[in-house]
DNA sequence: GTTTTGGCTGTTACCGCTAACAGTATCGAC
DNA sequence: GTCGATACTGTTAGCGGTAACAGCCAAAAC
């Protein structure tokens, strides 16, 4: 039991690994890498090693010693409060893995300049990549900057991924038409959709979806009645009013986010509407609001957290390429969503009626 | 130009500094670090060299030759979405600065068991030091297991701090009294409370301030409408549904955090009461919901990043000061609040007549 | 048998910074 | 003039890993 040397945090090093497994250090490392080139035997023994001192390398002698990406830049604007929280809990989390740091700033602003301007300011922080949640993954001032200053960008639910360009995304698309499709199979037929904003491909994408659903299910998706949404609660009560007040209202109300949704209900109570006997009201994300409201909101699940710990994984793989000079180009990586049925969406009186005339 | 060395990354390093400046790398570590005994002419050099070069110091060789905390703990439990999201941007650009990684967690269970249990398992990650956010900066099962760890802890908005302990927090008492005043001098008398969750001490505090201001105008707090709430949208619902119900309802409403607020927004428009016309509604932290809901919310303004990085400089003080032996003992931090009128809170219908009567 | 090949492992030299300690210069005191 | 004390600055030796390269050895090729 030899004294720790001077600065000694008393922790487990890749030497006391070595030393109870026999081998050298560097072994060690290629183990905990997983290289190849390492005989089995070998690297079960240093297996054990580790599993019995529950060692875990230090990210700080880690990224010293391979010079690794260290600062990644997440550059966030005013989305969800609910989404950014997940965003960043799974950002954070990868970036642990990785042993980089993430450094956070927010963008505001809406002006081209503005923004081109921010950006500019965020690279003298020396990030070596950066990562573009919604919505700036579709600000082109941003992507502009930061491709003159060649820098690794990885988009999230960008729904056109540019050239050479890193994304991840869910399918939208096919999102809202499993969304669309439960509606009209719990019967409603004039189904209203609030689109998100306008420049998102999302949005696009999901008002894609919804009009696929109505066609293939006979129903002409002209005669849908559709607002424009921004993705805001605002912007959501603005369109439900316009849609309660159509001469035929309709009976399920397709919102392209949960803010939007929880802003439909709010709308539909104020008019002593009843959630989901009177209207359905579904939304999209499955962030706080949809369970914060009442009744909760059947929803799409995104797997944020996942995403973001998936763009960072993506960006940190480009940073690597780039440096050792093989670039692999472009990647996308599409995650998994899934429906989330709760109380916010049953079938239309309509259709109920007639379960309630044949009792006897 | 020599070629660079092996594995450099081309960056700026403190011996580049050195040689411009002329001194030796260690001065230039002092002068980073604010140490003392250094000239201050050779300190004008040393920084002279440091702003030409655009120099930054690489984190991952500070934390690694200083040995200093490089892993620290954020367990948390749902407080509202934009709570969290507000903390954990504050927590990360204070980690960014330190140097040190945030290893982040939710524990969402309410039983104590549980609560030690996930404590337990947290604590096998080798974190240095844990902060804790509300509510579980309240919560006694996490506190004792941490402190059987012996690990640092820092509670964030704990309103009794415990012997020997690190605490962040606004004065909610003074708070909540500015908050009761605002609305009394407005002209309102017959003033609601939502409380907040009972067993924490913030909610103490605040509902202490608001009878404290009620008193200092004459009126009997006893009399005051009060119901309980939990920090929940959905427990706000509840109370102010109590609160309009009764004989005499209150012409405005202070609910302890803006998501209770936002939902006696709700209720009083399913009831046909405009707000703040027919009455004020109010509440506290000046979260998301505050600026989502219509009308907007008048709230006091926490200082949510601010705090979480006064908590994460408060914790790695103790971390060190433990690893010199140099206790210092407990430390509070009390960060500044402030009043943010928006539109949720008028002038009382009945004190307004008078006004109309006044014209000619 | 010798050479080559390729899989596996060890050695060395750092990555960029700082703790600890060892000077060196300056100044006042004796 | 010598001696401490004080203020400043430099030197050395790591912190805990990994890149690069140098072996070593058995199997394959000549």
């Amino acid at each position: 039991m030899s004294r720790p040397s001077r600065r000694s945090r008393g922790s487990v090093t890749i030497e006391d690994v070595a030393r109870i497994a026999g081998v050298s250090a560097m072994t060690v490392s290629r183990v905990i890498n997983g290289e190849k080139n390492v005989r089995d035997t070998t690297r079960a023994a240093v297996q054990e090693a580790i599993d019995q001192l529950s060692y875990s390398p230090n990210t700080a002698a880690r990224s010293l010693a391979a010079g690794q990406a260290t600062h990644i830049g997440l550059l966030y604007a005013n989305p969800s409060a609910a989404y950014l929280s997940q965003f960043l809990v799974g950002a954070l989390e990868g970036a642990r893995r990785a042993g980089c740091h993430l450094v956070i700033e927010a963008c505001e602003s809406e002006g081209a300049d503005e923004q081109a301007e921010a950006t500019r300011r965020f690279l003298t922080t020396n990030v070596e990549g950066v990562i573009l949640p919604p919505p700036l993954s579709e600000s082109q001032p941003i992507l502009s900057e930061l491709e003159i200053a060649q820098i690794p960008v990885v988009t999230v639910a960008m729904g056109r991924p540019r050239d050479n360009a890193l994304n991840v995304r869910i399918d939208d698309f096919s999102a809202a038409q499993e969304m669309t499709n439960h509606l009209l199979e719990l019967g409603h037929r004039r189904v209203g959709l609030i689109k998100g904003h306008p420049t998102h491909i999302a949005s696009i994408e999901r008002a894609r979806g919804f009009r696929s659903a109505l066609e293939s299910h006979g129903i002409d998706p002209e005669d849908a009645p559709i607002e424009q949404g921004y993705f805001t609660f605002r912007s959501g009560l603005v369109a439900t009013e316009r849609l309660l007040a159509r001469p035929e209202p309709p009976t399920a109300i397709f919102a392209c986010n949960d803010d939007m949704a929880a802003a439909a209900v709010s709308v539909a109570h104020r008019k002593g509407l009843n959630v989901p006997q009177d209207i359905s009201i579904v939304g999209f994300d499955d962030t706080a609001p949809a369970t914060t409201v009442w009744p909760e909101l059947t929803t799409v699940r995104q797997p944020i957290s996942a995403m973001a710990e998936a763009a960072l994984e993506l960006l940190l793989e480009d940073v690597r390429e780039r440096r050792s000079g093989t670039r692999t180009g472009p990647a996308e990586r599409v995650l998994e969503h899934s429906l989330i049925v709760r109380e916010s969406s049953g079938s239309p009186a309509s259709s109920r009626p007639r379960i309630v005339r044949a009792k006897p």
